[in-house]
DNA sequence: CTATTAATGCGACGGTTGTTGCATTAAGAT
DNA sequence: ATCTTAATGCAACAACCGTCGCATTAATAG
């Protein structure tokens, strides 16, 4: 994968460093000001203090630049909640979904949209996805010690079962918030895992 | 304005339709061979054979290109399947958005890549996903019917449930297709609907 | 048939996007 | 201090995008 990250071990201190954040700096500022449809490169080396072809050079396209900035974003130490019950930790979860997909600026949305342009930003957010959903099996193991769950439940496959429907509604079908759907997508889901379907090999 | 003649009315016969079906299918042609990144409107009126300003008077832009596109696949006459059972009913259309979202050229990629770009053509998806979704209400009638389901399911939450993992894999998470997910998915739907889990009103 | 007029064809324009060749700057090595 | 070279600045360029005014075509009315 191209790497847009500054080069390795040729000159990691001084201008590069500096360049790139003021860069950085920039995309998250316009982002927050005009969304993703009107984020271009000449607004964001302007900003910057920069020129256009360093951006170009640097990062590529838009979705270079995204995908730089989420790279970054993405050592922020996030963890799963922890409510104390895997029905009352999924609806958590379900809930910062729907806060962070609804939220303005739409940064969530932005990341998707250049996610269909730009192979890097697909790259970092099938990453970013990748690492949250990696934090969150400790949900599973929680509610496997409780006794909520039977032992040798696929965590990721029950994660996935209690969080799509979220997602599905807000990206895809964009339909507007539901307060009640975080709490009923985890229900389902509980009643699904208790019921055993997430437990041994999937169905043939 | 100056003769007392009816309303202006359009010509529904002759060119124009014929022009709209040669730049749709043009349209077509230019998304399975470049993918949604190369659809230019140059490129769409040069093998349609239209000028260029004919696509962007009638049609404005690339996204009001893609809405259309939409629009004219609503009406190919889908039908949810029918297999008798409700695990198959759901297995059987989550197979068939798989393989429509796996199909190459990945047309449908496309079309949803157009979605966050153009508020014409997320609208166009939204209406047809809803189409969708509506048509799919019988399975679940079918299965009340049958017993496998009590009385008072909600047929749009649990069809939401069965397919949303699905194209949260293959648009979201962008995971290679996993020809279990289909079964797995309507599975746990299932166990989830028997359970009550969609019969009664959305938890507090 | 002729007249009307909506739809299309045509060429040109300003604006934007991304690229390229070359000059300049500055970080790190000696 | 001097040298080397990667990174940046700069300007010009081609390509593309969308729009406009005007000429032409063709569908429909009378």
């Amino acid at each position: 994968m191209t790497s847009p990250t500054p080069p390795a071990r040729s000159r990691p201190g001084g201008r590069s460093a500096r360049v790139r954040a003021q860069v950085l700096d920039a995309v998250r500022a316009e982002l927050a000001e005009h969304g993703y449809d009107g984020l271009t490169v000449d607004a964001v080396a302007a900003r910057a203090g920069v020129h256009r072809t360093t951006v170009y050079r640097r990062w590529g396209d838009v979705g270079g630049l995204l995908a730089d900035v989420y790279d970054a974003a993405g050592d922020d130490g996030w963890e799963a909640p922890d409510t104390g019950s895997l029905r009352g930790d999924l609806a958590a979860l379900n809930h910062e979904i729907q806060a962070a997909m609804s939220a303005r600026p739409p940064v969530m949305e932005a990341l998707i949209a250049a996610s269909f342009r730009s192979p890097a930003a697909a790259e970092a957010q099938r990453r970013l996805w990748e690492d949250r959903y990696t934090r969150c099996e400790v949900i599973v193991e929680r509610a496997v010690r409780r006794g909520e769950l039977p032992p040798g439940t696929d965590a990721r496959r029950l994660l996935v079962t209690a969080t799509a429907p979220v997602y599905h509604h807000l990206v895809l079908l964009r339909t507007p918030p539901d307060p009640a759907l975080p709490d009923a997508a985890a229900d389902a889901a509980v009643l699904a895992a208790t019921a055993g379907a997430f437990a041994g090999p999937p169905p043939a």
